[in-house]
DNA sequence: GTCCTGTGTCATCATGTGTAGACATCACGC
DNA sequence: GCGTGATGTCTACACATGATGACACAGGAC
């Protein structure tokens, strides 16, 4: 029984969370495409040969980086205002984790692409369906996913260096701006479609 | 003067218009960086050598993909029905132009992206924020890149294929959701938080 | 000590990429 | 007919990427 000791010359268990860390922020930051095997051990100070013997490849890194961002799963949906803006305060201090670069670009790897939306609909769809189910919506999945989608766009938008306002405004403002416009408050009549 | 006749067998303007469009179509279906040069040529039927000749490498002709894509400039803002309901059918035939993949993934080449940003905001982010600015509402610049980031990311998870709902709802109700949702209707009273 | 398994390092391969240049071929003026 | 510049075609290069396997070495079992 040696595993236990952390400061391991040799050490699987530190180099293979090592290189999941890199990845989680390599990820975040360029994408899956433009993040290369070799910038994520060199990040990780970690041979990249290791991702392929401990993951199996580039892929299985990235679900891996998928579930390892998923860990801190909150039970409150983005219509929260605490935990909206906890969320953008994240994503000021970490930037976007994998996940949220999954809901604007397909992957051309099938299982990268499920697996991103499971973890997609278990962290922030299905909240907040369950939120508008409560308040009687109509289509509330339809309605969580266009929220969801809607909030992606602003985070990532961003950062995309596109947007200038967007860029500077601090994040408890925007949040409130968000929650003027994204979010349609309770005490709004429900509008009726003639259809 | 023979540049007039156009089934010319060799024909410069022609290829070049060629290689334009097939870029359009492709960086609009995979992005910049998934599309290759090689691809872009076979699709418009034209050597790929070609696109070095006349624009110079790949980012200068996205560059002209943006540009030649903002030829059909409207003049309507987001919020307006019409216009809406018009791009989001665009996008569903042709899917979503360069110019909104840029809007959430920054690009490596500085002059790519300065590109996008100006096309963006001279075509969408400006009218609405006229409008706002009319309608006197605060700061109208930041809520335009606001309703343009978050639309912008229902219009690509539309097509990222990790929503459902959002990928099945036909374009015209979706265009009532969103407005439903997106758009701050003029008569709603400005939210008292408080706080 | 001597093996033996886990762990790390390195070189290399196969592939795809953008770009450049050499060469061929056409249109057109003379 | 023929040269000349424009246009198109093809090959090759230099490079980056993901993957793989051979080898080196540590650290404990016996």
């Amino acid at each position: 029984m040696s595993g236990d000791r952390l400061a391991r010359r040799r050490d699987s268990a530190r180099s293979r969370e090592l290189l999941l860390r890199a990845a989680v922020e390599l990820f975040a930051e360029k994408g899956f495409d433009r993040s290369t095997v070799r910038e994520i051990g060199e990040r990780a100070g970690v041979d990249p040969a290791l991702i392929a013997r401990y993951f199996g490849g580039k892929t299985q890194l990235y679900i891996a980086a998928l579930r390892a961002e998923r860990g801190d799963t909150v039970r409150a949906d983005l219509l929260d205002p605490e935990y909206l803006l906890e969320l953008l305060e994240r994503v000021d201090r970490r930037g976007p984790g994998p996940l949220l670069r999954a809901v604007v670009q397909p992957h051309a790897d099938p299982e990268a692409q499920d697996a991103a939306r499971a973890t997609l609909y278990a962290r922030l769809v299905e909240p907040l369906r369950e939120r508008f189910a409560r308040e009687g919506r109509d289509r509330p999945e339809l309605r969580a996913e266009i929220v969801v989608a809607a909030f992606v766009g602003v985070l990532l938008g961003r950062r995309s260096g596109v947007f200038d306002g967007l860029a500077r405004v601090g994040s408890d403002d925007l949040a409130a701006l968000l929650r003027d416009t994204l979010a349609p408050d309770g005490d709004r009549p429900p509008p009726h479609r003639p259809e």
